[in-house]
DNA sequence: ACATAAAGCGAAAACGGTTTCGTGTTGATA
DNA sequence: TATCAACACGAAACCGTTTTCGCTTTATGT
């Protein structure tokens, strides 16, 4: 077992001081020729590799973002998670990833741990019990301490800081109207209750098309799950008591169950009845049909956010201007609707 | 912004040295009641909290343990990574993701980011790069620094180190046990090439099930595409040349495509034929029809992964003992076998 | 021969903590 | 009154770097 070498090992090994180690190694004007090549080819031959933790210390930067996000194990996570990884790694930088399980206090203990150093700066999406709470101090203590936040998807306008989203209302009003043009009378919207902020707003765009092509919007034909997670009966029970013929579902885990559901009825997709989902995951390319939904473009999102991040962090000028990025979903059309 | 408070700022108000304040804050002994009931309320007033950084270096332990795997998007990989969170957290440690996205280099990359004083130790699962190259120098390097290393799920017996695995020549041959109970005779299996540790422990125990009902192994039967992403032709082609009634898939994506193409063809699952793939997924759960699936329990391996190494970071001892823990696997029967 | 500049290197501070080892003061004891 | 222990605190080393500044030594020009 080869232990880690030092300066101080090269410094001592090589009877130079430790300055002119280190400035050899950086290849400094300072040092002579012929002290720089002992050094360097000293350095390569015990592998020396400068200690990250003590320059991070000098620099007091750390090359390191945080990632709070609520959950790992849904596909629109991992895709932002992803584009992410992929921006800082191309910029040098490690990404810490920490789960709040959609829980408040979580994610409070997360970002008190990453705050204190070992972090450059936060990318974050909220969890549902956050955005419930409205309880955003976590947060705010974080900026006012100088750390640059970037909030994706799950945002809050109480914070002033980056964001990153898509156009969740535009979404959900593209898909409505889809709808509406293939003739659907009775749709259906299966969502969850507002306190989510992308639910409110894909509930807002289904209003608005129904608004505006003077179609009625019933309550009954609206179910407000409370989470994210799957309510098998909530859904059993929507469909045994309501008559329609479209379906509008903010997650594709709903619109996919939901599917299944009809099609053991004996309904047929999407002859008799269409469905649109949001999350362009495994799930909605596999299912059997294949799902239309509103892609999210997670992958770019977490990409943007990187870059939104690690600007602010490599900035110098400490002027305090945040900007919001709303991306535009994309309709994927497959076997769920008419085409 | 209120900047950060440091000790040595705490001491230079208090106007008492660093060592007192460092001191009283630890409530020594050392300190008079007075001093050191002063610190704490100067400390919590301005919400000092110790630089992690700093004590990282001076203890020479990051509470961070590095984790590199080949891909998020995969629901497997995401509940071992979820487990790894679990535990770490509940241990005080966080959670560094790399992604190698099956890129040797990356890989390579990654961990020598890390190696350099970032992280405690590594839980790493093979690119399949790596695997097809059979170069595991990066992992031997770590390992020979003393920085421990636990590979899970695809993992080499060519590094010393500690192992978590499922039995996953055992998970095909309880599937395939399966189909020839159920009376299935020309079984098939969608796997990978060999190169893929699992992929290899799979087929071994598609052939072993086969062998011990005395029924023939048919190369033709057995379709290897070259890695674990989607390749619709092969499938497709695959079908059209082969008269089977049960098929084995060493994924859920495999599977659930196959079904679907099967059922175009005017197919009855699980009448007409069998289905079963590996891991547990959101994929086979909705899967139209439902997919029985081998669950490979990746949260308790992501645990057990993370135990181990904290286990072996947190231990004085150098006794160079290592162990490989095999979980075994369980079939979860859905809808896609004849129950 | 003398002042000066440049080259080459080392000492030391700094980053923010922890910890060991003094050291000065106090009060009690012989 | 001299001695000593206990008490309360500070100085300094250390973790591994980077970087500024100052000191020698040698070469240069006059």
């Amino acid at each position: 077992m080869k232990a880690k070498i030092t300066l101080k090992d090269i410094a001592r090994e090589l009877e130079v001081s430790i300055s002119t180690v280190s400035k050899a190694l950086k290849n400094s004007e300072e040092i002579s020729r012929d002290t720089k090549e002992k050094v360097q080819a000293f350095a390569k031959l015990y592998n020396y590799k400068p200690n990250n933790i003590a320059i991070s210390l000098k620099n007091k930067r750390t090359k390191n973002i945080g990632v709070v996000v609520p959950a790992i194990v849904h596909h629109f996570f991992t895709t932002v998670i992803r584009g992410i990884e992929k921006y800082a790694n191309a910029k040098g930088y490690n990404v810490i990833v920490c789960l709040s399980e959609e829980s408040f206090d979580r994610e409070v203990i997360n970002m008190e741990m990453l705050a204190n150093g070992s972090i450059d700066g936060f990318i974050m999406s909220l969890s549902s019990e956050t955005q419930r709470k409205g309880d955003y101090n976590h947060l705010k203590e974080v900026t006012e301490q100088g750390i640059p936040l970037v909030l994706v998807d799950r945002v809050t306008n109480e914070v002033d800081c980056d964001k990153v989203v898509i156009d969740d209302e535009l979404g959900a009003y593209m898909a409505t109207k889809k709808l509406i043009e293939q003739g659907r009378k009775k749709i259906a919207l299966i969502t969850t209750d507002d306190y989510l902020s992308v639910s409110k707003a894909r509930t807002q765009g289904y209003k608005k098309a129904l608004l505006e092509s003077k179609m009625e919007i019933e309550g009954s034909r609206i179910l407000k799950l409370s989470t994210m997670e799957m309510d098998e009966k909530g859904i059993q029970d929507f469909f045994d008591h309501n008559d329609v013929d479209a379906v509008l579902c903010v997650n594709e885990i709903f619109a996919v169950y939901s599917m299944r559901l009809l099609l053991k009825k004996g309904l047929k997709i999407p002859e008799d009845i269409s469905f649109i989902g949001f999350t362009d995951g495994l799930l909605s390319k596999y299912a059997n049909p294949s799902l239309t939904v509103v892609a999210q473009h997670g992958e770019r999102m977490g990409e943007i956010s990187a870059q939104m991040l690690i600007d602010k962090v490599e900035s110098e000028d400490e002027e305090e201007t945040f900007q919001t990025k709303i991306l535009e979903p994309t309709l994927v059309v497959r076997d769920s609707t008419i085409n």
